[in-house]
RNA sequence: GCUCCGGUAGUGUAGUCCGGCCAAUCAUGGUGGCCUUUCGAGCCAUUGACUCGGGUUCAAAUCCCGGCCGGAGCACCA
């Protein structure tokens, strides 16, 4: 449609914009529609949709859920959502040795989906489906379009580079037949062959060259029901190869990561006339936060003891976020704002902290949390109960009885010298007596009860903890912190509070009277 | 080495397919102010980008070529 109007442009004379002007006079639905293309759109782009939308997510189980996972699961299901279509979750656990499955993974997996609001429609495990890649193989192999090669690695790799066939290529069907059988009944010791798809020895791109289908694992699978049934396992381009059409993906949505393993595929569907779903990726992405990381090497750490489990704050898996409290409508916005672009990113957590922060902060009680706590003595001070709002927005107030002595921060004090005056919130205000010991005195009328019209502060603002107290940690990414909390926090385990002038954390638990707070973000 | 992608403010992102009200959207971050008996919250203002060089065109972020930069694949991992 623009076209028209580069045509009706190009016969104006005269400066751009009388040209325009024109344009509106003669074709002023054609302005509007300039506008209307030009109109910015957030979240994901549209799908091109014929008929029915049948998406995926197919993560091999050998650790929990990352981010990276998340972006996966939220991409798809929004997909499957939004064209009323089906979203499945397919687990590609073909490889029992190199990154062997976990079995509490898979749980987890179906746990996080629902966290993030998307109960997969069907869930597929590539480990039952052995036999019938067995039977496309056999196909593949009776079409001459896939071979048994016992090279080793290396050697197969030399020929591949000097892009020439390797010795095995040319054996006639029944060969590669009988060659099979014998991979499927032992014949041959683990790395002893594998049955490659025939592409182009030649390719000009090394990576689509006679590309191998199924290896031999004696690994024995960790379902139970899988165990050692099985000693030929097909590698994932062969694999999701079948499992898509069989489970007729319309919409393959994934990193940039498995591109080429598009055009590796490609090869099946053309000798079995397939058609290949349409495909979207986006670009590697990249937390601050956490760096690079991979599965293998979190378990390690785990392992060893250097991060309390899969949901230790200082990991980059959903079960950390979750128990850190960042709502799945936070994580959801997050990953559908980024959209699908192909770009590599690299980005930090403060996006989707801001987001989160929203969602977080209008229910979230307040408390006082003391981090690092030093203790001071208020002389004359009077025996109260400071009765500050549990949130601002809200009239309920909450209770503090204060002593004569009380907790703030070390950092509230340093640097601090006698006579300096401060305002004790919900208190009273007090003045710096001494330093050496910490001794301060009450000055003024006391305001601990709420009040919109008490005079205003005049000088620095401290929270602050009485003697009766709980102890808390607060389990953050980057350290933990140590101190006291006022009493009510026990009544708020499992919920999202604001510690004030600390940020938001999730009471985890409570335990003997200590209480376990996991920190959200500022 | 071969091959495939990509490059818009500090960070993400919209616009790129189909060139034209694009001196370029939104968010986050930065800065300043207001408000507030917490705050890095809220409100207001402000900051800041089309990777470079050629070409095509009346017109280029958008199309073409080349360079530079970044990422990925070339596994008997997914």
């Amino acid at each position: 449609m623009a076209s028209l109007v580069g045509a009706v442009l190009s016969g104006l004379t005269g400066d751009p914009e009388s040209w325009t002007q024109r344009l509106g006079e003669i074709a002023p639905d054609l302005i509007e529609e300039i506008h209307e293309r030009k109109q910015p759109s957030t979240g994901l782009p549209d799908l091109e949709v014929d008929g029915r939308a049948v998406l995926r997510f197919a993560p091999n189980p050998n650790g929990p859920a990352t981010i990276g996972s998340v972006r996966g699961i939220i991409v798809n299901s929004e997909y499957a959502r939004r064209y009323h279509g089906e979203f499945i979750i397919r687990f590609d656990d073909t490889d029992p040795k190199t990154k062997a499955p976990m079995l509490d993974a898979y749980t987890w997996y179906l746990d996080d989906c629902e966290y993030l609001g998307t109960v997969p429609d069907r869930v597929v495990y590539a480990s039952d489906h052995l036999l019938e890649y067995y039977e496309y193989a056999k196909k593949l192999i009776l079409m001459d379009k896939a071979y048994v090669c016992t090279c080793p690695r290396d050697e197969f790799k030399r020929y591949k580079d000097a892009k020439e066939p390797c010795p095995h290529r040319d054996a006639d069907v029944d060969a590669n037949l009988k060659h099979w059988g014998q991979m499927l009944d032992g014949g041959y010791p683990e790395g002893g062959a594998v049955l490659r798809i025939k592409t182009d020895i030649k390719h000009k791109d090394p990576a689509m060259r006679d590309w191998a289908a199924f290896r031999i694992v004696e690994t024995p699978h960790p379902r139970t029901e899988i165990g050692d049934r099985f000693r030929v396992w097909p590698l994932l381009d062969f694999e999701s190869a079948i499992e898509d059409h069989v489970l007729g993906i319309t919409h393959i949505i994934r990193g940039k990561d498995l591109m080429d393993s598009e055009h590796r595929q490609r090869y099946i569907y053309e000798y079995l006339g397939w058609q290949y779903p349409k495909t979207l990726h986006w670009g590697r992405m990249k937390i601050h936060e956490f760096g690079r990381f991979s599965t293998s090497a979190i378990s390690e750490a785990i392992a060893d003891g250097t991060y309390s489990g899969w949901d230790d704050p200082r990991v980059p898996t959903l079960r950390a976020l979750r128990r850190r409290g960042i709502t799945a409508v936070a994580i959801r916005k997050f990953m559908i704002d980024l959209g699908i672009a192909e770009t590599d990113i690299s980005l930090s957590l403060d996006n989707l902290y801001a987001i989160n922060r929203k969602i977080v902060d209008p229910a979230a009680n307040r408390y006082f949390f003391v981090w690092d706590p030093v203790r001071i003595e208020i002389l004359d001070a009077p025996s109260m109960v400071a009765t500050p709002k549990y949130h601002p927005e809200r009239d309920e107030l909450r209770k503090i009885p204060a002593g004569s002595t009380l907790s703030v921060c070390r950092t509230d004090i340093e640097g601090l010298e006698a006579g300096d005056k401060l305002r004790l919130k919900n208190l009273y205000d007090i003045e710096i007596a001494s330093i050496e010991p910490l001794v301060a005195r009450c000055i003024g009328g006391t305001h601990g009860a709420w009040c919109a019209t008490c005079e205003k502060p005049r000088y620095q603002i401290l929270h602050w903890v009485p003697d009766e107290h709980v102890p808390v940690v607060v389990r953050a990414p980057d350290q933990t912190y140590g101190g006291i909390g006022e009493a009510g926090i026990v009544d708020e385990v499992g919920n999202i509070v604001q510690f004030e002038r600390f940020g938001f954390v999730r009471i985890d638990s409570v335990d003997a009277g200590r209480v376990v707070a996991y920190f959200s973000h500022r």
